[in-house]
DNA sequence: CCGACGATGAGCTTACAT
DNA sequence: ATGTAAGCTCATCGTCGG
């Protein structure tokens, strides 16, 4: 037998990890990168399950199996398939991702990641497909490496255009998928160009109802009868954290009062309105959106915002999901969890992910919060509370809290997360900062080596509570 | 302390002409 | 293929007046 040469030592290995596996922290502090230690730790314990199969197949004397036995025999196989991978030498290319050194403060045009892999943007940006456009497609053009695929999932969100280089290093400490790019004007009534992250499934997805309008003038019906017909926008530019001045609106008022008949005035007023976000509320009056118009555009309730300062809620709402995008992908987890999901949410700001999930009909039975705001946090618990939601809510304020213990307890006493969510600070990416756009390096961008950092702690320790239920499972069936 | 306001471009993209 | 122009961006900071 190819494996039995391997299966006692592994199994030794597979009791220890009954009293908390200390594998993954030993071969660390033996000095293998964590990535490393965790894609070897996964691939040696396929081999030990597959000798465990292979055993009991050949004791069960020609009986049929059950369908249980068929399900995990296909999980076996396509743990045989990963054997592959792992015997054959890794390439250098790999080995020179895996030995790279952890991320340190670095300019970035001095970043030689950015040279080995360039990500463009696709056009149109609709990702895997959205609604209502040609161009659906059902399978992803490069599939999702064997070490990423199935549950827990997560989904990770950023802005689509950073500095050079960014979402290829992103993609590459992701497992190495690709990010899929959607602009959420195909969902709404403003443009939104965020890149995702994930590893959901891409076939089945739908909308949440009720849809949302697609243009301006549907979306903000009382604009209409105020809008000058030289001012030929459908559609608004991205929801930013600041809006015009009231003074902006004041000189519009006056120029237009004077020159509306002006081209150039015109032209002039349209660069304004495009770079602000303006919509027409009065008689020669563009105005900046007010905060629930924008709830409106990111898919959130009327007023999800409430209870805070205005200029707060543009700050949080500018920060967050298009609900409806996010819906449509998340979509997929609604026939896989009929009974709900057990969420850890990172960087939740005002929850567009549970919005979503909630808009869904997806029960949530536990969410675990992490977010640094505390007028974020306020407008997620009441939103927790105002609708009625049966799960637990823990939340915590910093990524740093969040330790390898923490999750490992928290995923023991609720049998384990089944979707990662969150997106990480993009303040250090975003073009519209002028001051410290200094790359994913930057002080709160590098948050994302948090997000990272948890959802491999989530992943192995997933992978591991399942090798234990097989062990159990297995105990049953001898008695 | 809070909020309104104005100043502060780079870095990336696409579109179009050459 | 290459150059040029135009368009857009989950923002930050200091000042000032309440």
């Amino acid at each position: 037998n190819l494996y039995s040469g391997l299966s006692s030592s592994d199994e030794e290995n597979e009791l220890n990890s009954f009293h908390g596996d200390g594998r993954l922290q030993d071969l660390i502090k033996m000095g293998y990168p964590r990535k490393e230690a965790s894609i070897a730790l996964e691939r040696c314990d396929a081999i030990s399950v597959l000798a465990t199969y292979s055993c009991i197949f050949s004791n069960s004397s020609g009986e049929i199996a059950s369908l249980a036995e068929v399900v995990d025999f296909i999980f076996a196989a396509q743990m045989a398939r990963q054997l592959d991978e792992f015997w054959a030498a890794p390439d250098e290319q790999e080995q020179r991702r895996i030995n790279e050194p952890p991320p340190r403060r670095r300019r970035l045009n001095t970043d030689i990641a950015s040279d080995d892999e360039l990500i463009r943007l696709p056009n149109p940006m609709i990702g895997f497909g959205v609604p209502k456009e040609p161009g659906l497609i059902t399978e992803r053009p490069v599939p999702i490496p064997n070490i990423a695929c199935g549950p827990p999932y997560f989904y990770y969100e950023n802005v689509a255009m950073t500095p050079k280089g960014v979402w290829a290093k992103m993609s590459s400490h992701l497992y190495d998928i690709k990010p899929e790019f959607v602009d959420s004007l195909y969902f709404c009534a403003a443009a939104r160009k965020r890149g995702y992250i994930h590893n959901l499934p891409i076939k089945n997805r739908f909308e949440i109802q009720p849809t949302p309008h697609y243009t301006i003038q549907e979306e903000f019906p009382l604009t209409k009868k105020w809008w000058p017909a030289w001012d030929k926008r459908t559609k608004l530019n991205c929801v930013l954290t600041c809006i015009a001045s009231a003074q902006l609106t004041n000189k519009i008022r006056k120029r237009l009062e004077k020159h509306e008949r002006d081209p150039a005035v015109q032209k002039d007023v349209v660069d304004q309105c495009k770079k602000w976000n303006l919509v027409w509320v009065g008689k020669n009056k563009a105005a900046p959106l007010e905060p629930y118009e924008m709830e409106r555009l990111l898919g959130f309730p009327n007023n999800h915002t409430r209870g805070i300062s205005r200029k707060d809620r543009y700050k949080s709402l500018g920060n967050s999901f298009q609900v409806d995008t996010v819906a449509y992908h998340l979509s997929v987890l609604k026939p896989l969890y009929p009974k709900g999901i057990n969420v850890l949410s990172l960087f939740t700001g005002i929850g567009g992910g549970e919005v979503a999930l909630h808009r869904l009909q997806i029960p949530m039975k536990l969410v675990v919060s992490v977010e640094i705001s505390e007028v974020n946090r306020n407008i997620f618990r009441s939103f927790w509370e105002q609708t009625n939601q049966r799960g637990d809510l823990i939340e915590f304020r910093d990524v740093e809290e969040l330790d390898d213990h923490k999750i490992e307890g928290l995923m023991d006493q609720y049998g384990g997360f089944d979707l990662v969510i969150g997106g990480s600070p993009c303040n250090n990416l975003a073009g519209a900062n002028r001051v410290s756009r200094t790359g994913l390096e930057g002080d709160q961008s590098s948050l994302f080596y948090d997000y990272c950092r948890i959802l491999e702690a989530v992943r192995s320790k997933a992978s591991r509570m399942r090798r234990r239920d097989r062990y159990k499972s297995l105990g049953n069936s001898f008695q």
